[in-house]
DNA sequence: CTTGTCAGTTCTAATTTGGAACTTCAAAAA
DNA sequence: TTTTTGAAGTTCCAAATTAGAACTGACAAG
């Protein structure tokens, strides 16, 4: 069965994830929660490629989770907000960064 | 970057996604909250190919999230169980299912 | 008129995923 | 005894996604 194919899903933790499942899209969420809202942004604080951070962005409006808004109309330059809708998903975020800081905690290289 | 770079990320939830954030992933954990433990049972139930189950079960395994137990001797038999760390993130799968069910209402086909 | 910024798009190669068939071990059925 | 069935994987190939870098377009600054 193909990914996609979950947003039909019986179960609602299926659908949630057919939109917020795949690989940075969480990521870029976490970032909107740590108040980024531009496309550099993204890019760089996430690591995924510009390419990735186009696809998720342009989902994540799809799906109603961000709202895209122009900051600057000449250039066209435009943010990206949370949602009410998106806005919710936090809880899921902090349970993720609670368990992380617990099970996995930084190695850091042995130099100085 | 890579995805497998995040697991040195200094952000926890990157750390946690490196584990848990790709596709399929918490939907296995989905099932093992749902009381499933079996190979076939994740396979049929998530929809993902037997292969992912395997590679997702693997990781899961060698991360501390589940613990691999055999069930019979012969012949020999596998099944796959929460530990308490991987319970931990019962919390995130729960806002999940909260979420799809108030954002993502089943839309069932035009038939009878 | 050259350089820099931001928000993307495009291209190719490498990696992952989707789907189906195949393997192994052993119990159960014929 | 031979054949079928069930469970847990593995293997193979094609299709889709991701990684990385280069390129575009609209402007602003120097």
């Amino acid at each position: 069965m193909k990914w996609t194919d979950l947003e039909d899903n019986w179960c609602p933790v299926a659908r949630t994830l057919s939109i917020v499942g795949d690989r940075w899209t969480l990521l870029i969420l976490r970032d909107c929660f740590l108040g980024h809202s531009r496309f550099e942004q993204f890019a760089a604080s996430t690591g995924a490629t510009r390419h990735i951070v186009s696809a998720r962005l342009k989902r994540l409006v799809e799906t109603g989770l961000l709202e895209r808004k122009t900051y600057s109309d000449r250039p066209k330059r435009y943010e990206y907000v949370l949602t009410e809708k998106g806005h919710e998903l936090a809880p899921a975020l902090m349970t993720f960064r609670d368990w992380g800081k617990r099970h996995l905690p930084v190695r850091r290289r042995a130099s100085a």
